[in-house]
DNA sequence: CCTCCGGCACCCTAAACATGGGGGTCAGCC
DNA sequence: GGCTGACCCCCATGTTTAGGGTGCCGGAGG
């Protein structure tokens, strides 16, 4: 198999340093280039075209998520891990809407370093363990589901769905088979029990609160 | 350290008695139950109250998904490993939102199995490498975040998330201190450039579009 | 230089909307 | 039987929006 060419941004050299030559070492590694920072990035990137970047978040002026912003835009075929000491959920997230493929800590031991590099390569998403979780927590659905909540009807919950597709209160009747004065009555209720008083407060709330399925768009 | 406890759900008898066979032999394991399917699972949880459970997805009748829920409900720290052969979006996704803790496919290694159960009660998150992909997929902003794909301008863009709040043409004209007039004009652009015609539907686009963001709410 | 475009402002009109009434049927529950 | 809640329909009033103009300014770029 073809070596991985692989490419770390770190500021601090003596971890840059230890980093390099751990990971230099092994045999389907090649560590193409490794920097203190992100200012030249896209030079580095077009220049070495790495399949893997191993890269700090926390670097001084042009840090790890300016990276992985230009590194996605230029060459989105480079697999990007973010390796940082930092837990929080803005970061984690922040990075993955980026498309970062996978995000470590710096307690990470080198082997699991190693294995997250070749993992990625074949298509994985390494994370350590309370990331992950973390990432998890994202999709649970809110309790109770709200619409519960806010009690809409059956009837409403249609109603306010396709009002939230954008449709005119004309064209809601005739989807539904029922007069136009009817929408209007529930959407009245609707209003009510979502204390709102517009058709797109309505629609903010219930698409916020995912209380309705939007389909798929365009 | 007190040895977890462990239940299994899987309908097939001959994987069942080997993963009992095998999980059952680790030291700090202790298998408290294995059942066929979920029928029973809410007295089998409240009477063996384990610490992990590993899941079938796939079983007749009461299935795994059911079983999660149910477990969540009424023994949430329970951790629920999902284990299957299915690797569909939509298991994969309810799972998640159900509170599942981990999602394996059928050809994990033995080995693996067991380190995941113990990642699993350290807080971690199992997941086979491809899962984890997908998970993260759905966390990628839209490509090239649409904004640009539209190209609202700056004062569009602001126009039109507080538009998405279900602000008035009057409340935007004041927080944006401009004319009621210069709003509307705003708008009109926007709706040509959303190909919209209605504010409900632009507030759908942006919101499904994740163009803007909500802050959070109420 | 001049043109284009974003931003700003104003006007007008017709349509859509929010809100307040007034009704009514039917099913399920005490 | 009386009550409640979901669903249905109609009317009237005033406000808000959508869509069509027109015009002015300033900065970016041919």
């Amino acid at each position: 198999m073809v070596p991985v060419k692989l490419v770390i941004y770190e500021d601090r050299a003596d971890l840059r340093s230890s980093l390099e030559l751990m990971l230099g070492g092994m045999g389907d590694l090649f560590l193409c280039g490794s920097f203190p920072n992100c200012r030249n990035v896209e030079k580095e990137i077009m220049a070495l075209k790495p399949d893997v970047v191993l890269m700090d978040i926390n670097m001084p002026e042009y840090d790890g998520l300016y990276g992985l912003s230009k590194i996605k835009s230029i060459h989105p075929v480079t697999e990007v891990i973010m390796y940082t000491v930092f837990q929080d959920d803005e970061k984690i997230f922040k990075s993955l809407e980026a498309g970062a493929s996978g995000y470590l800590l710096k307690d990470t031991p080198p082997v699991k370093l190693y294995e997250a590099i070749k993992d990625v390569i074949l298509g994985g998403a390494p994370m350590t363990p309370g990331i992950a979780r973390r990432v998890l927590e994202r999709f649970k659905k809110v309790p109770t589901d709200k619409l519960s909540e806010y009690k809409l009807s059956k009837r409403e919950t249609e109603v306010v769905s396709l009002l939230a597709k954008g449709y005119t209160y004309k064209r809601i009747a005739q989807d539904t088979f029922i007069s136009i004065d009817t929408v209007r009555g529930h959407l009245k209720n609707i209003y009510t029990k979502l204390q709102v008083n517009s058709g797109r407060e309505a629609v903010a709330v219930v698409l916020k609160n995912k209380l309705v399925d939007l389909g798929e768009f365009d």
